[in-house]
DNA sequence: TCTGGGGTCCTAGGACCC
DNA sequence: TCTGGGGTCCTAGGACCC
């Protein structure tokens, strides 16, 4: 058995896009972002600067910290171009984020050679072509790839061998692994459970019970670098949604609507694209506590449309705080449609989506909706996003970060 | 360390069916 | 009618990932 799973990830990403594209950023600290961190170099990361961090803060660890706005154009482009490197050599690229990527070279060595020499070879194209540096972990499992690649990082290769993958493995810390967060890690401090050998030594019963049944037999299996987890170079979302942050704003309708309207435009004409209506529509309301709840609703029939998914919005947030008549202060408002069609036929969408609303109270039977949403996305298509729009969601609603800099983060449908 | 946005998966209880 | 058991779907919440 070799190893022959590569693991890559672009090092600070944003960050290194804007040191390529203006030389004098290099090797300063610098944030992308304003009111909210969306990005920091290495060197800013050394002051403690972290991606989601209010600008404030930032400067004041880091009093020197630079902000620049953000290229996201280039920042998509970079992104494709350096998978485009790997997919060179592999048609087997499983991409997880715009910075990041799993391959199986198992089935090109014969042409490129060992796998280390073409994980060699991608960090050496993406530096000379792009001039962006990426680390790579190279290993049996998509696991310790991805672990390898973190300890490899900032621009570095590690190549795990078969032979010795458990004594890499057990001697680094738990949280490194797949699944470790903060409350795992601090449930596995409590019973002296530090490093990843120390979890391989932990009875599977103990894990269970601390950190649940899926959970604890998951890391069981990873301490031991048993991944059953197999490359999927075409993995579909099961979800798609958008939320806001809005400050602290009073709990009125004339806050919730034309937010609850901007979010429902930009799922709504994400599935609309991709001819991919959803059954399920949550909505999470988070309050002035940062307490937050959700509801949700599932229809009979997938939807779709713009005006349909804000109004179903606007009932369950209604019901939330209904539910929670002591709170008047509102935080962040989130929608998220689930059970996503593989693939619908517009057409089919119309009478059935409608049907389903025809039955509520007081609403009206709409033929113009759903033709005036084709319209915008058409209009939209040729002309961009702000050529036009719903008047409301697109005036006053407060947008901390670009809605650029969200899309990157989208999934393909 | 209380912070932004787009996602995935798991859990637990209840409804409902056979 | 009551008791038992298995399976699926829905809802709400939470941990985690990038």
């Amino acid at each position: 058995m070799t190893a022959t799973i590569l693991h890559a990830d672009l090092d600070a990403f944003y960050a290194s896009v804007e040191q390529l594209l203006d030389p004098s950023l290099r090797g300063r600290p610098i944030a992308v972002g304003g009111g909210v961190v969306l990005a920091a170099s290495y060197e800013a990361k050394a002051f403690g600067v972290r991606s989601g961090m209010q600008g404030r803060q930032a400067r004041e660890l880091c009093p020197q910290l630079i902000f620049v706005r953000g290229h996201f154009k280039d920042y998509q482009r970079l992104g494709d171009a350096a998978i485009k490197v790997i997919g060179d050599f592999t048609p087997l690229v499983e991409r997880i984020s715009i910075d990041e990527a799993f391959a199986d070279v198992a089935g090109c060595t014969h042409l490129f050679g060992a796998p280390a020499e073409i994980a060699a070879a991608i960090r050496q194209r993406v530096r000379t072509e792009l001039g962006l540096p990426i680390s790579v972990g190279v290993a049996r499992t998509k696991h310790l790839a991805k672990i390898a690649s973190q300890v490899a990082k900032p621009d570095g290769l590690v190549v795990v061998d078969p032979d010795t993958e458990l004594e890499f493995l057990h001697e680094l810390a738990v949280e490194l692994m797949w699944g470790v967060g903060p409350v795992a890690k601090a449930r596995l401090a409590e019973i002296g459970v530090l490093t990843i050998g120390q979890l391989a030594k932990t009875p599977g019963w103990s894990l269970e019970r601390l950190l649940g049944p899926a959970a604890g037999e998951k890391l069981a299996a990873l301490a031991w670098n048993r991944d059953p987890r197999q490359l999927k170079p075409h993995r579909r979302a099961r979800s798609a949604g958008a939320q806001s942050a809005i400050g602290r704003k009073p709990a009125e309708q004339q806050v919730i609507r034309p937010t609850l309207l901007h979010l429902a435009d930009r799922i709504a004409a994400r599935l609309r694209a991709k001819s991919r209506p959803g059954r399920t529509v949550t909505v999470r309301v988070r309050f002035g506590d940062l307490n937050s709840v959700t509801r949700s609703v599932t229809l009979r029939a997938p939807i779709s449309a713009t005006v349909m998914l804000a109004k179903l919005a606007e009932e369950l947030v209604c019901a939330v705080l209904a539910d929670h008549p002591d709170e008047k202060i509102i935080s962040l408002l989130a929608i998220s449609v689930s059970h996503l069609e593989e693939s619908w036929d517009l057409e089919l969408e119309l009478p059935l989506g409608l049907e389903d609303e025809a039955r509520r109270p007081g609403s009206r039977l709409g033929m113009a909706r759903w033709t005036a949403d084709c319209a915008v996305d058409k209009i939209r298509d040729r002309f961009g996003w702000d050529a036009i729009g719903y008047g409301s969601a697109t005036l006053g609603v407060s947008r901390l970060v670009p809605d650029e800099f969200r899309k990157l983060a989208e999934k393909n449908l």
